[in-house]
DNA sequence: GCCGTTTTCGGCCCGACTGTTTTCAGTCG
């Protein structure tokens, strides 16, 4: 059973819990848990079976602990079963869609029997749900289009696509009436790798009914969600949530802190604000009177000391600025508290690109156009790295092709300046693990990569075995997109990531972060393994045009969420000392 | 249910908007 399991496991008891009525701590307690399962890099199950102690993790006490154990040995967890005899388990379904919460969901079960999204449709159909206390016509139509959007819509979007919608909103809110700025705050700006509704922020004084009516009349918007004087909210013909602030200056860095996130950062942070004497929210920071009951005062009471800037909100709490792409509660807070964040990887270290195609197999230009391009982003080396036969489908190389492909890489050698071409190719790890390629030709090439492209329903354990004996190989350099995960459409296969880590580590083969934004492979959580063990990661685009080059940055960011500096990737080492870790073995 | 340079018991982040309400509960982020 992965974490993934584990963590869903828990939070439909967290949600069932307060589908009861549950005291609301202890709930969020839960729910902590989950967080701190799902930011793991190492297996729940791996480490139960080495004995070691859960109630070490953050959030995890001796009750969850037991829940953990009690689910990887029986595969259920006695409380759950308890509370779900009380209120069935696809009641916590219905939680998810917009405008349905605990409180509604109990209700509809309770009044009308509903326990499922269907059962939910036929009530609003047959008109009993308006009628019901709490509930009227407009709840039952907003419920309506929820359902709806959940129909059209499972899972979240990926960020390049996110990017794309958001845009056209950013180039339109330009014209918005006395706006002086527009960002984007939300999972966007701590670079997840997919968005659940998107969050920007307007800075304008004064009245900020204008700017969200200018807002909510933007031409995307298929339906307005809600409108006040400082927050609008759309959902684009795409499904995508847009939510707008408008925020004066004097609380505009308070506000980006809040609406970046997480919000498991924010309640760190503030929890210890309060421990200060500080109370933070979207307006500012503030000391509060001494003796005051916050609850008594109004949200821009006491003495403000930060909101302009976040560095300034950040700094009034004796805390360094945290990269956002580090905001999700894995420990970020005590290092900016002690001003110890670690130097984050940027684009500009980066030296090269080791993984692309040409037209020698399914790429889209030739050997020589993907060189140019590379020149043009600046880099001091790249890898060509078509497929190998086994891809028969996109004419990977055979042992000939490769060498004559040689040929054309030394030709263009001779007429590109500036830039070093390695010669490589994406070898595929064959059924049981055998490479795709004989030896005399891995050995005459500069850099080896190799992934797994078929048979990727293997169970667990002939999966890892596969890909432990391919990196076994004494040649192989890189492990290239290592869970074969496509976000949104392809589950990672299974395989015991940690165990592949900690053999890449001692075997020093580097793993491979690719770019490719519907890839992301690894996820962040498994790059900030890979750095924990010492295994090098590379930052990859596996290109198949010129365009693709530009995913980069994407890499970037997952690696940056991944804790990652420059010594902890290979690919940010200049072209002396890259070739250097090459001849490692030798 | 978790946790501790306030505590092993008594706390636990904070505000906006909506809808169905005559003063606020529910939901969301």
């Amino acid at each position: 059973m992965q974490n993934l399991d584990i963590a869903q496991t828990l939070t439909r008891l967290a949600d069932l819990l307060e589908i009861q009525g549950a005291n609301p701590f202890r709930i969020r307690a839960y729910r902590n848990a989950v967080n701190t399962v799902n930011g793991l890099s190492r297996q729940l199950a791996s480490m139960v079976e080495a004995e070691e102690d859960l109630t070490e993790l953050p959030g995890i006490g001796d009750s969850v602990a037991k829940h953990i154990e009690e689910l990887l040995k029986t595969g259920k967890i006695t409380r759950l079963e308890e509370v779900s005899a009380e209120f069935p388990e696809s009641l916590v379904e219905l939680m998810r869609l917009d405008g349905v919460g605990p409180k509604k969901a109990r209700k509809l079960f309770d009044e009308l029997d509903v326990r499922t999204v269907d059962d939910l449709e036929r009530q609003l159909e047959s008109g009993a749900v308006e009628t019901l206390d709490g509930f009227g016509k407009k709840s039952a139509q907003k419920i309506r289009l929820a359902i709806e959007d959940h129909r059209k819509h499972v899972g979240r979007f990926r960020i390049h696509e996110v990017e794309e919608l958001v845009a056209g909103v950013l180039e339109y809110m330009v014209g918005a009436p006395g706006v002086e700025q527009i960002e984007v705050a939300g999972s966007l700006r701590r670079r997840k790798e997919t968005i659940g509704d998107v969050d920007i922020l307007a800075r304008c004084e004064g009245d900020g009914t204008p700017v969200v009516e200018y807002f909510t009349g933007y031409d995307g918007a298929a339906r307005i969600e809600g409108s006040g004087p400082t927050k609008g909210s759309i959902v684009l013909h795409s499904g995508l949530q847009v939510d707008l602030r408008v925020i004066p200056t004097r609380s505009f860095g308070a506000a980006m802190q809040y609406f970046t996130g997480s919000k498991e950062h924010n309640v760190t942070v503030r929890t210890h604000a309060v421990r200060e004497g500080l109370r933070v929210n979207e307006w500012g920071v503030f000391r509060l009177p001494e003796g005051a009951d916050p609850a008594e005062l109004g949200k821009e009471d006491g003495e403000r000391i930060a909101g302009t800037t976040e560095e300034e909100v950040y700094a009034a709490l004796g805390m360094s600025w945290v990269p956002p792409v580090l905001r999700e509660n894995r420990g970020e807070v005590d290092l900016a508290l002690k001003h110890d964040l670690p130097r984050l990887i940027e684009l500009d270290d980066l030296h090269g690109d080791l993984q692309m195609h040409s037209t020698w197999s399914d790429g889209k230009v030739s050997v020589e156009d993907m060189v140019l391009a590379c020149q043009e982003l600046g880099y001091e080396y790249m890898a060509i790295t078509d497929h190998s036969q086994a891809m028969a489908m996109v004419q990977g190389l055979t042992p000939e092709r490769a060498r004559e492909q040689w040929k054309e890489i030394e030709e263009v050698r001779a007429r590109v300046d500036g830039i070093e071409i390695l010669r490589s190719v994406e070898i595929d790890i064959l059924k049981d693990g055998a490479l795709d390629m004989p030896d005399e030709i891995l050995d005459q090439l500069d850099v080896v990569v190799v992934s797994v492209h078929s048979l990727m329903d293997q169970d667990e354990t002939t999966m890892t075995r596969r890909v432990l004996k391919a990196i076994q190989h004494p040649s192989v350099d890189i492990l290239a997109h290592p869970t074969g995960r496509i976000i949104n459409r392809r589950e990672p296969f299974a395989i015991n990531l940690e165990e592949v880590l900690v053999a890449a580590a001692e075997l020093e083969v580097a793993v491979e972060l690719n770019a490719n934004p519907n890839r992301l492979d690894l996820s962040d959580v498994h790059v900030h393994r890979a750095k924990e063990l010492g295994v090098p990661v590379v930052i990859s685009t596996d290109a198949h045009s010129p365009d693709g080059l530009r995913n980069m940055r994407f890499g970037v960011d997952q690696a940056r969420r991944g804790w990652l500096g420059p010594d902890d990737v290979l690919n940010a080492k200049s072209l002396a000392d890259f070739k250097a870790w090459l001849g490692r073995r030798a």
